[in-house]
DNA sequence: GTTAGCACTCATTGAGAGCGAGTGCTAAAT
DNA sequence: ATTTAGCACTCGCTCTCAATGAGTGCTAAC
């Protein structure tokens, strides 16, 4: 009889497909499930007598809960932590998953925003589940092109290009001091020295490298930096993409108004989100209610995975539902999805 | 004994009265009004009975409704129709408002879009219902400038940088046969030919009017012509932003899950928002249940207001709740807001 | 024209009974 | 030493029923 190593005990081959039928259960019906309903299968040759007295252990060893004291059990949040570690089946892809994944190769996505959006969207729509897509920092990109076009004497538009073809810009105001012929010079001198130098990185590359070709060649240099600083200080922003908000409506477990409220105001005020989905792992990870170390997801789970451009980690994308989640199904998919998003962004840099 | 002219008949004084009353409680409690609590009121001076005459011919005439047989009242929306137009008090501006809206001049707004999006959230956050802002097509703007950036032999980035500021950008794939001196060519034609012409405009007028020039300069015309469609062939997208999409659910006529559902639903899906929240009209307009033809949004009223840039109607902002709204507070709210939001702009383009 | 009085309606609440799915424990069977 | 049958018990859920109370419409009197 051989035995997993989990905490401070061992659990039978019995106990582990005990578990393991109990929570595919509850995941699929969303309801205590009792000792009888586990005799019932008919791979199970023990009585519901035999089973309550796993179960109890089971219980004991913190796997599963009551809800209250006559009724059946469900997972506890341990009891999905092992679940998903130990006992979900090797993650073979299902047909019809690729099926739909193939989706966004088929869709025109022209642009990697597109994507990212699209993929959200299928996501949510496949899984109803609420997805999230961690577009990649633009600020991470290397500047190509930058150019400053006039709107008024005080008024201009900075307007700068990565390698990935992503533009960012910007409205900023000219100095008094400024002369066309300046600004231009300006404009060639970081084009020439500050291409392929990433946009986070650009302000400081000039205060460290340029400061002595400026005051060559640009008149009224102290006026600058205030001007530099204000055309060259990113605040930071990721952009995310979201499909199927109001997914979490349809899960049983959130029925309740009260409940889902938090849920709902968490995925509207994004500012924590990116935390959320962010991850420094490479594949997918799964985080599981409290895990999430945040009030409004206690009872949910976050599985994130990342996507990638020339090998390297640029975004994630993610699903939020309910702990008790489909983890089987789900995260197979989200392997692939990322998988045909990676192959597909570095189409685009072809 | 003055009157006033409603539908077929008239209506006193006293029916007015109690008609304006009943609905000021019935949008301050939620609950069904009955004669008594009309009656209670120090400046009535009739006694229940005769209240129940009068609410029974204001039902007769269909500006109220009942619940069930021996329920109090509540408004239809045909007395919310008449209570906008012919019972609110002048829209006198409640200083604790003007208070709120000159945050909006305080908070360091440097982009139309972060102006946008401000109100959106302030305006949500002072009534706690749903808010959005309309932004203006930047496709009515007018070209200042544009400019191709190759990113790599087949792949460009096209800009295009409004008037206003705006920069529209988009990625295209270059004709195999164009050479770099060609595009350039072209880029200056554009730039001469086509400066204050809107976005939107721009491909037509170079059908009409430019084809000549460009048989003259550059070579391969043939293959150009699908290059420019390409280039300047717009979807349309105008952008929304939102304020306190969560805050339906604190409204007691949407407690239940099953009548929040396709109102968030419809938050989330923009694709037919546009429609709802323009407005051809100038200044406050409100549109109450079934007026807005859209089925999710029977139980709710809409109230749009127009801001505007040099004069013109550029978009709305708008306030989205339930049918009992405080529209008193909140119409001079949201008159007050897109003046606001109108200075704000000019002050922009100075 | 107004109002007191009264019968009537209907949503809401709470108590109590019955049901059923489930448990834990004990003692017998394997 | 396991396994299982049997049994008492718990708890949530649903149903019914009666009581309550806010409201109405109508009629007859003021």
């Amino acid at each position: 009889m051989s035995a997993n190593k989990w905490g401070d005990g061992m659990l039978t081959e019995r106990q582990l497909y005990i578990l393991r039928v109990l929570i595919d259960d509850y995941i699929k019906h969303v309801e205590p499930v009792g000792s009888r309903t586990i005799s019932k299968r008919e791979d199970i040759t023990y009585s519901p007598a035999t089973i309550r007295n796993e179960l109890a252990d089971l219980e004991d060893l913190g796997f599963l809960e009551k809800t209250h004291t006559s009724s059946g059990r469900i997972p506890s949040e341990k009891g999905y932590r092992f679940y998903v570690d130990h006992l979900l089946p090797s993650l073979s892809v299902q047909p019809s998953v690729t099926d739909r994944t193939e989706l966004l190769s088929t869709e025109k996505v022209q642009e990697a925003e597109a994507l990212f959006d699209q993929s959200a969207k299928i996501l949510s729509d496949i899984t109803n589940y609420t997805s999230v897509v961690l577009g990649p920092n633009a600020l991470d990109m290397k500047l190509r092109h930058m150019q400053i076009i006039p709107l008024s004497s005080q008024m201009a538009v900075a307007i700068f290009v990565t390698n990935t073809g992503h533009v960012e810009n910007r409205q900023i105001v000219l100095p008094n001091s400024i002369e066309p012929s300046d600004l231009e010079k300006l404009v060639n001198i970081l084009n020439e020295r500050l291409a392929g130098v990433r946009l986070v990185d650009l302000n400081s590359r000039i205060q460290k490298e340029l400061s002595s070709v400026f005051k060559k060649h640009v008149r009224d240099y102290q006026n600058m930096g205030v001007f530099l600083d204000q055309l060259l200080l990113w605040s930071k922003k990721e952009k995310l993409f979201y499909g199927g908000k109001t997914n979490m409506l349809s899960q049983p477990e959130f029925r309740d108004l009260d409940k889902v409220r938090p849920l709902l105001d968490f995925l509207e005020t994004s500012d924590l989100m990116e935390k959320l989905v962010s991850s420094t792992e490479k594949g997918v990870t799964v985080k599981i209610g409290t895990e999430n170390e945040h009030e409004a997801m206690k009872n949910c789970s976050v599985i994130n995975a990342s996507y990638t451009m020339h090998g390297k980690h640029i975004g994630t994308i993610s699903l939020i539902g309910p702990t008790r989640m489909e983890y089987k199904k789900v995260i197979s998919l989200l392997d692939s999805l990322s998988k045909e998003m990676t192959n597909r962004l570095n189409d685009f840099s072809k």
